[in-house]
DNA sequence: CTGAAATCTTACGAATTGTTACAAGAGGCG
DNA sequence: CGCCTCTTGTAACAATTCGTAAGATTTCAG
């Protein structure tokens, strides 16, 4: 799978440099147009996976323009414009386009909202959360916790909440009260107990030795560490 | 299918009647929420296609809760803040928000927004009548689930709304109550039991083991997961 | 070393979900 | 019409989850 193709279509140099050196920079390809029947030619030879349209082009209407990309290509369509009415915004979006950025702009957040883009684009079937830590591979999408054997032991949602605020912070100390609530919801009354019984089931999932935990480290009075380094991929 | 469903989480009154009308209005339903809290207990008993979240909220922050949505829950999340600021925007956008829109805002953009987000969203998953999944097929034009021998078993008109649910969203948390809805029972009596039976014995036509299924998991207190990548056919 | 507080663990029970058996209905076919 | 098959909901019971209670254990202060 190569980089994102970015196409740039937009009058003025100065933009196109400076949209294309920060895309460049986001690890996307990019290809640069100063018209709309240049663009639409090289549409023959690339397939471009999001289109950066600049509404104000001297040889053509940029709404119909991103109508036809829209609806025929497919594509992800985001307009760049110097028209800041709300009224032109909703036309735009509702002709089609994903987004709509007003000039003048951020390139980071072009580039970010970009990337929002695609990353939705793609989570649409791989939605894999996964994350590794000392030997274990815990899959969140399966409710799974995966042995260094490969051995897969289920783990419940209760469990998994727990598991996953640890692993989002983990050496760091998580207080009580801080995961009371993130879990328990509102009501804190005698919740703590449950909080321990959560603790402890999920301890004995990971093998931990009781008199001595070598990853859920309990703090006397103020909370919990997570200790061991945990790289996820999502 | 229902009209899509949008969250409003937002600790101004104001702003939630605000955008709970002009939601309405243009055909959506919505659920407002003052708290982080109260609209997470929501989501045990409803599935949002879209959650609007301020990031200004009392009790929790933002973010992180943004992050957790558009991670677990693969909805559309949208960001209303009022910090400005690019670095904000792009934060926001990066740890998983499909879009950030400023205060003050006009409700008729957000409208647009949202629905081009549910356009680009739906475009992925056109009405077709044969899906492929982890070695099996389903046609729903034959009601034939066909194995990977070429084997066919059929399934009847309740079970296929079931399957089909979930090849419509995979790898995505469905609620009991989102299921109900969509099926058939709208007072929510002892339909319950009902569709426990339905899946039941959707399992046992696609081989899965009692102890430990594979494909449709169960989130206990929560809903279903189907696990499996699909690719959809015509 | 001692006692109180905090935390761990086990057991139990309520609520949720799974599965099986059965009966009511809907066609198909002679 | 009568008989058969298939579908589908309901009821009853089994299995699982998860919070609560209670006793055991650990930690810290003095």
């Amino acid at each position: 799978m190569t980089e994102p193709l970015v196409t740039i279509l937009d009058d003025e140099p100065a933009i196109r440099s400076m949209l294309a050196s920060a895309l460049n920079e986001a690890g996307f390809r990019t290809m640069g147009f100063a018209r709309a029947t240049e663009f639409e030619a090289s549409l023959r030879t690339a397939t471009p996976d999001v289109c950066l349209v600049d509404l104000g082009l001297p040889d053509r209407d940029g709404l119909t323009l991103v109508h036809q990309l829209a609806l025929e290509q497919g594509a992800i369509v985001i307009i760049i414009s110097g028209r800041a009415q709300v009224q032109d915004r909703v036309t735009g979006l509702e002709l089609g386009a994903d987004d709509y950025i007003i000039k003048p702009f951020d390139p980071s957040e072009v580039v970010a909202r970009i990337r929002a883009r695609l990353r939705k684009d793609k989570s649409a079937n791989t939605t894999s959360t996964t994350a590794r830590f000392e030997g274990w591979i815990a899959h969140f999408d399966r409710y799974v916790l995966e042995n260094d054997d490969g051995q897969e032991t289920p783990f419940s949602h209760a469990e998994g909440e727990v598991l996953r605020l640890f692993l989002e912070s983990p050496k760091r100390l998580i207080s009580r009260a801080h995961m009371q609530e993130t879990l328990g919801g509102a009501a804190g009354e005698s919740f703590d107990r449950a909080m321990d019984v959560r603790i402890s089931r999920l301890r004995t999932k990971l093998n931990e030795d009781p008199k001595n935990p070598q990853l859920i480290k309990t703090i006397y009075g103020a909370g919990y560490i997570f200790l061991g380094d945990v790289n996820w991929e999502r």
